[in-house]
DNA sequence: TAATGAAATTGATTCAGATCAAGAACTTGT
DNA sequence: ACAAGTTCTTGATCTGAATCAATTTCATTA
């Protein structure tokens, strides 16, 4: 384990669009102490960070680069909870949980981590209400998506979970963009919708039908409304189409029409 | 909607084994300042609480009774998120997530809440630092629930998943007594476990065959061991077995001798 | 640029769990 | 205690996604 404090300044996540969701509101004290308490580490691809039923030990901000979380049981079968990318912190849940880590963390290409320990994250969290605060908002949008994983996986079918899916990235990444890349292998987004690579690339020639040229890692989406069929009542509100008429199966317009 | 706030007193849920989560540690001052700005009420059988896109005005504190959140699309087709009985809280973490439920809520028999308005909630999360740990504890322990889910329904097949369903409640009613009831109607487990009726129903004869007799409601362990084959890195730590020899298939040995 | 290996696609087959259908067991109320 | 409605169980069938297997495409490195 490298210390390097003296190297961890807040224009490294300043770099990004927008202030991560996690230092959110904190004054720059409360910022300079969070970070003269972590370290910053650089780690090569496929490295474990730390094992299913380990003792949680940090809290992960990303910095640079990809990591998934996820479970695995006896026959080797896994289940990815989250994909993780810059900006993204992954642990901070678990250390409030107390007890063994339920998740796997890996990286999935060389990344750059800044390791905030776990006594830090559970002392902190109760001097600054700010950061509990932050904390609260991501853990609950995290328990969010989960809430959603386990409902596609329940009620959906794999073109409705891939579409879906692309219906997010899409709106993430600004609903003008018409087109808008996958950030992950395929394999790995596969099983985090729950399906077998195979049947992922069977549900991309589906979606193929409905308007949505696939050429590789790109997807670009032939009309604006192409998406629309796999929009839900949480999702309206971030689609910017929402208020146009034009979208044939807007779940806002649905609930007053039915 | 009736307010009767005076009836509401701290030996409502004091009359339960422990203090409910959401009120440890607080003082009686914030206590009584949560209380008061609450109001109790009752609601019949099958009462929606809040429906799925619908914007949150309480957390719901459970007196007495069961309830259960769940999604569910177009099609009808429900995904059960949670089902909760007298001490759980349910919308505290949709409260955080700001926009629209993403679940409805339903009562599954006469029940009684404790209704606690959602701006009082995000107000008092930022005022009392107590507060807001005590909901980063519930809202990370929903969580860890949901990635068993999401894993449950990836990898494991309907037998396991009702063994650890059973495990789960054998360990919470205390693993000294052989037998425990179910304590929902096995089609709203059923549904919980993200199979039918049948499917369940087919899991149940699976199970008896592995030393677990099934009597109605009842559910009565053979032997001590007889779910030990439904046990993973996160529930042996709860588990009084753990150490000791006979377990067949403890994970804690499992991980040194592989 | 060719060679090697990994990832993705495509096709054929299998199988677990959903669905459909009927009957049994349990509840509830009169 | 009986009738009516649930809920649960059991059986038969069907179907969609997993699995198995073979290419094709792409990425990496010699």
């Amino acid at each position: 384990m490298i210390k390097n404090k003296t190297d961890i300044s807040p224009s490294i996540f300043f770099a990004g669009s927008k202030k991560p969701q996690l230092f959110q509101g904190l004054s720059e004290d409360s910022l300079q102490h969070i970070l003269e308490n972590s370290t910053l580490q650089n780690f090569p691809k496929d490295q474990i960070l730390i094992q299913q039923g380990d003792i949680p030990e940090y809290a992960y901000f990303i910095v640079s680069g990809q990591m998934r979380s996820f479970r695995s049981n006896s026959d080797g079968n896994e289940a990815t909870i989250r994909m993780l990318e810059a900006g993204d912190v992954c642990m901070e849940a678990v250390i409030f949980m107390g007890g063994t880590s339920p998740i796997t963390v890996q990286t999935l290409s060389d990344t750059r981590i800044i390791l905030i320990p776990n006594k830090f994250m559970k002392s902190f969290a109760v001097q600054d209400t700010q950061f509990a605060n932050n904390l609260l908002r991501i853990v609950t949008h995290h328990y969010k998506n989960a809430m959603h994983q386990i409902d596609a996986m329940a009620t959906k079918t794999p073109v409705q979970r891939v579409g879906y899916y692309f219906l997010q990235k899409h709106i993430e990444q600004g609903s003008d963009h018409m087109d808008f890349e996958l950030p992950f292998k395929k394999s790995t987004i596969a099983n985090h919708l729950g399906m077998t690579p195979e049947t992922f690339s069977r549900a991309l020639q589906q979606i193929k039908k409905i308007g949505v040229e696939i050429d590789g890692e790109i997807i670009r989406l032939k009309d604006a409304y192409a998406l629309c069929h796999f929009c839900d009542t949480d999702t309206v509100h971030d689609c910017t189409l929402s208020n146009k008429e034009a979208c044939p199966v807007c779940p806002m317009h649905k609930s007053t029409a039915h």
